[in-house]
DNA sequence: TCAATACCTCAATAATCATTGAAATGTAGA
DNA sequence: TCTACATTTCAATGATTATTGAGGTATTGA
């Protein structure tokens, strides 16, 4: 389970604009993931930049990368990034559940098709 | 709606130790908030230390205030908050739902009891 | 093995951020 | 009005962070 060290971590690294585009970037890029050269394309910065952000982005736990060839595949940790969630989750609901409904309401609504996940 | 930098600012602004514990005690202390120096206090910090930091939350939007006597109350801003799990959620299915699956699991169960909010 | 490609590491610089103490502001009660 | 109290503002300092360019490492194909 995600401790505050590593939550505060994860924040940081997303409280940054190029670090958020490249986690949203590799998120919809999906479980392939994308190569160094093409995420730095699209999201606009050099090739030294996204290196140091996506060094960041892996210490916090939120990008994983592989070799495939010459290049490097990076991708969206999704299991880290859902923990993320859930620890903003357990934490709004402290005493408060009327915090987060409206969130989980929206959550649902976009989820529907995969509602069979029940825990 | 959260915008792309509103949420890197709300990121940013929970990116950091004292303010993450800063928003997890006002989301603690629910609606009614707590005074500038039991905040202070509680989290750690000396009052102009806490003077700044909360002063980052509230232009991140997380923190609201009221005078109340000599006193200066904070309390987490609860619709903004829930806008930014919104953010983040929305963005985690962008064609991908079993990324956010886990979680919702998670939060419907922590928030059971409020599931007649559903929409 | 050579040259080209795709990325990374390192060191330096500029920019932003966190913390502190001193002084100022606004509030309440005598 | 005077004093105590709660909190903020300001200026200065040290600590992180972001960005860049030069040079280095791994992989491929000729």
């Amino acid at each position: 389970m995600m401790g505050e060290r590593q939550a505060v971590a994860a924040f940081a690294a997303l409280g940054q604009e190029h670090r958020m585009r490249i986690v949203r970037q590799l998120v919809t890029a999906g479980p392939d993931g994308m190569a160094a050269g093409m995420l730095a394309e699209a999201v606009g910065v050099s090739g030294t930049n996204l290196s140091f952000h996506v060094k960041e982005l892996t210490h916090a736990g939120l990008v994983t990368s592989r070799r495939e060839g010459r290049s490097i595949i990076y991708s969206a940790a999704y299991p880290d990034l859902s923990e993320l969630i859930q620890f903003l989750m357990r934490d709004c609901c402290q005493g408060r559940p009327e915090v987060c409904a409206p969130a989980v309401a929206a959550l649902s609504a976009c989820c529907k098709e995969t509602s069979r996940w029940t825990s």
